[in-house]
DNA sequence: AACGTTGCCGGGAACGATTGCGTAAATAAA
DNA sequence: TTTATTTACGCAATCGTTCCCGGCAACGTT
């Protein structure tokens, strides 16, 4: 290095020179060049040696191989994703990482990523259908490998991910999916979700339940909203159409929450329960009660979807319908890569639906009943 | 493209057959190339047509960018990075993500990276030393441009770091930074921070404040630790170093927090406050002291860094000390951006440090001055 | 009329790796 | 000995870009 520098010097004092000042050295790039003319070998010879190939004699291998470590050689990954036609990294869109739900996810999605030698590019919609597009089209042209996605509360258009995906594009959603795509698909069974938290309620005494949820178009709303309905179809009781209000902006923005819990609590007959159908509403509704002074959950009892974890240390402990978060990522990821390392198109896709986690605690429990703590 | 296509098909029928069942046809790569077969131009000129070089007319620059865009045309990236020798990614190695601190902080960073086209990617060490190692190595061996860091919990030897450092990796810390490293830095005043919830503890009537703190080799634990012995310096109360405890490895174990508590509640004079000097020790805290049925405040006060929005809505609602995380993400990408397109190399580096947030609620007031609650 | 300028463009070598093909030497088979 | 086969390696193209050259017109200058 020393003497090839000095060399260099001599011939071209004044060039190298510049050279230095301009490029910070960055990493000393070792190359496969440098073996083969250290070793006085061809790069074919190299490259092969390295690989292990059959055509390579066992004592050009030994002499490639070793030299490679001493000088700390690795492949240089841009190349090989240009030759390769593939970057190796995949990209994923959600709402927010700041969410518990989300950041789980990610944690999911990187672990398998990371075990497999793909990195995950990141992005947040922030509920915005405008900030979800910019992100799909900027992870595009990075040439990502695949895409997973958790789609905004406010698109309503899918197009774009409809032509990515007919372009031949890998995609797996999850949480949030869309059903016109036919594609992977990582759901938590959130009917039965609702359905079971709804169920809870009722059997704690609770008469008048409300529901808030997420955007409308969103199918985890539709189908919250569902097993909603048919528990309280299956007790008996008549479903209101002023008692499901939904948040455009997935209850991101506090007043939109504000706004719901207001247009319920206006009616001649107030519910006395909640059922909040999404993270951020969960903890949205919980933090108006909590402003206006309703006593939860003996004016109003209160259950929502949630992944946070202090959930639990809430007064009172708020009851929740968790999502296997950590996982849903993982199985996204699996699936995505198999789509993305499949030799021949992929035409059966699978929709892989988990069980959703009842946890109840004290703000679902009627005074009546206090304290039934289930854990 | 049809036509292209039959053509092909018509010299190696077998083989394009082939071809387009194992390359399930990913992204229609438009290239340079294209355009110049299409437009009877040579790749040079279009690109350089595409740059808006001097050298090109303006009816062909016309010509070249409308056909581009109608085929829609982008760069590939990786040629460009391969040609550039820098990959536009950076890497980001934090204890875990789902961690409301690091979540936000990483949203600051991916704001920030973003509009300045690069990549954000994202790994955790999970507090532990080999898990940061590896991801060091394989985040290096993927070419990145820069790096931002906040070391693990356990990790007492930085070399790794310091030798990539020297190498000419741009290297930016933040939170947890490594003091013996010469590089841009972006912290809270942990001192200060410290010191002054301390001073709030006392000013509230707690005599016998213990601190829980992160692993002792961690810059901010030292930090911390200076702040609270400190400030009750300057009240006059005497340290002991019975009522200081480490937890190795940041709370993340809750069982490490468990054993500090018991720790501090065995003592002859038990603590009558507790200052939790990091996320997950004060969460981690609160939670045992709940299952241990112990008051807070009443029995014991607690005050504790947290960057969670729900400390808000515990019972009872929890002072914190909380991190301008967000901004504190932004900045450390700012930098190290700076560090990466530097022309010259970087030798005055400096050291960013916010402003902490004291957020007084009920979780730090004794008995006798309730409710003092300041928001 | 001869020569220098300028404008505009193409050829081709990089960047770092893989890989199909060609081929020399060494060995085996005839 | 001649021919076939294997072994072990090198050449060169390729991936998509950029950019250093070099070239060729059409000018303008003397």
């Amino acid at each position: 290095m020393f003497t090839l520098l000095m060399s260099k010097l001599y011939l071209y004092p004044a060039c190298e020179l510049i050279n230095l000042r301009d490029c910070p050295m960055k990493f000393e790039a070792v190359t496969i060049k440098d073996i083969a003319k250290a070793l006085g070998l061809s790069t074919s010879t190299v490259s092969r040696a390295l690989r292990d190939s059959y055509e390579i004699s066992p004592e050009t291998k030994k002499l490639v191989l070793e030299y490679a470590e001493k000088i700390n050689y690795h492949p240089n990954p841009i190349a090989l994703s240009l030759r390769e036609r593939r970057s190796r990294s995949i990209g994923v869109i959600v709402a927010e990482i700041a969410n518990s739900f989300f950041s789980q996810a990610i944690d999911g999605i990187e672990s398998i990523a990371y075990k497999n030698g793909y990195n995950v590019i990141i992005s947040q919609s922030r509920e915005s259908f405008e900030r979800e597009q910019i992100h799909l089209n900027y992870l595009t042209s990075r040439s990502i490998d695949g895409l997973i996605v958790s789609v905004a509360s406010e698109t309503k258009d899918f197009r774009n991910f409809k032509d990515l995906h007919d372009k031949g594009m890998p995609i797996v959603f999850f949480d949030r999916v869309v059903t016109d795509i036919d594609t992977h698909k990582v759901t938590v069974d959130n009917y039965q979700g609702a359905y079971n938290a709804t169920r809870h309620l009722i059997e704690k005494g609770f008469k008048q339940i409300a529901a808030i949820a997420n955007s409308e178009v969103l199918s985890i709303s539709r189908e919250r909203v569902a097993g909603y309905k048919a528990a309280l179809a299956d007790q008996g009781i008549k479903e209101k159409d002023s008692f499901i209000r939904h948040c455009a902006h997935g209850g991101l923005i506090l007043s939109e929450v504000e706004e719901a819990v207001s247009g319920l609590l206006e009616q001649k007959t107030k519910p006395d329960a909640i059922l909040a159908l999404s993270d951020k509403i969960t903890t949205g509704c919980f933090r108006i009660l909590k402003s206006r002074e309703i006593a939860v959950p003996d004016e109003i009892g209160l259950i929502g979807f949630s992944n946070s974890d202090l959930t639990e240390l809430i007064g009172p402990p708020l009851s929740i319908i968790k999502q296997p978060a950590f996982e849903m990522g993982e199985i996204a990821t699996g699936l995505l890569l198999q789509l993305i390392e499949s030799k021949r198109p992929v035409t059966e896709f699978e929709t892989k639906t988990l069980a959703p986690q009842l946890i109840l605690r004290e703000s679902s429990v009627n005074k009546k009943d206090r304290p039934v703590i289930i854990r």
